[in-house]
DNA sequence: AACCGATTCAACCGCGGAATG
DNA sequence: CCATTCCGCGGTTGAATCGGT
């Protein structure tokens, strides 16, 4: 026989939202088999799901260790960075954040940062402007604080969002049964060997969370003449030797005619996120 | 209270690379 | 190698929800 054994077929195939009947059956069953070999799990379980719907389910809301809700500043801030750095590798910046899954950050950044950003680049071109009339008087910093609110960046999770949260809790520690952490184990289940296949080419460190936060080092002003207009090919690049800090230091100098540097736009999300701009360095 | 546009986010789709025989 | 299938990723969609009028 030739390749692989077909895919469960599409006939009959369920679309749709999850039932939490459905989450049960799903979790259950990788609860004894662990994660993987997707294509077994609607022919073992009987799930009307294709195995795609079953993999998306466990690894963006079933699996332990997923954080919803907000995002801290601290996250805007490495998202804003690795963006900048990798392009929409969503897979890539989520890996650093072992928590957030690479659908969240990818929606997070199209409903949020991408719009933050646009405001931003408007009030960076706007100083420039006025700047280079000389009208005006306004600091950076208040033009950047332009007074940015999300009505629903506080929002309550649904009903059933919290729902597949216990299902989640349910699962805490079985996969690591002995003495591990409970972060310990999030970062063991992101980094086993079919969570860095996800990352394909891509192997980037997995960080503590001082680590994580240690790549954010505000307010530093140094900037370069350098050229931030990386591709993904250049990102990638810097990838294949481990190098995404050394790139990551780069773009901190980094500064072109276009694109403010990273250091204002990291300023701004604090501010934004109602942390004091001139309060104690958090790093 | 009812309508309507805007927003969010869970889920789907299509593609490309990896894996397999 | 080649054909076939699996798997994971990124882009997109659309139902649910919110806020304003």
């Amino acid at each position: 026989m030739m390749g692989r054994p077909p895919c469960c077929d599409k006939v009959g195939i369920k679309k749709g939202p999850w039932t939490p009947e459905e989450d049960i059956i799903l979790v259950s069953y990788i609860q004894q088999h662990g994660p993987g070999n997707w294509r077994l799990v609607p022919i073992n379980t009987g799930l009307m799901r294709c195995s795609k719907s079953c993999r998306l389910r466990w690894t963006n809301y079933l699996r332990p260790g997923i954080k919803r809700g907000n995002f801290t500043y601290t996250e805007e801030a490495i998202i804003v960075h690795l963006q900048s750095l990798l392009g929409n590798r969503w897979a890539a910046i989520a890996s650093y954040l072992p928590q957030r899954t690479d659908n969240d950050i990818k929606n997070y950044w199209n409903t949020h940062l991408k719009k933050k950003l646009r405001r931003f680049q408007a009030s960076v071109d706007c100083y420039m402007n006025s700047k280079s009339s000389g009208s005006s008087s306004s600091t950076s910093h208040e033009l950047l604080s332009s007074g940015y609110q999300n009505p629903r960046h506080h929002q309550i999770p649904s009903a059933y969002a919290s729902s597949t949260e216990n299902i989640s809790r349910l699962l805490q520690g079985w996969m690591m049964k002995s003495k591990i952490t409970q972060e310990d184990e999030v970062q063991s289940i992101i980094m086993s060997d079919r969570y860095k296949a996800s990352s394909s080419s891509f192997a980037p460190p997995v960080l503590s969370n001082e680590e994580l936060e240690s790549l954010i080092p505000l307010g530093n002003g140094s900037s370069s003449s350098s050229n931030n207009n990386n591709t993904n090919d250049d990102n990638n690049n810097n990838n294949n030797n481990g190098g995404c800090i050394g790139a990551w230091e780069k773009s901190q100098c980094t500064v072109d005619n276009q694109n403010p540097p990273l250091f204002m736009l990291e300023k701004w999300l604090l501010d934004e996120s109602g942390v004091p701009a001139d309060s104690t360095p958090l790093f």
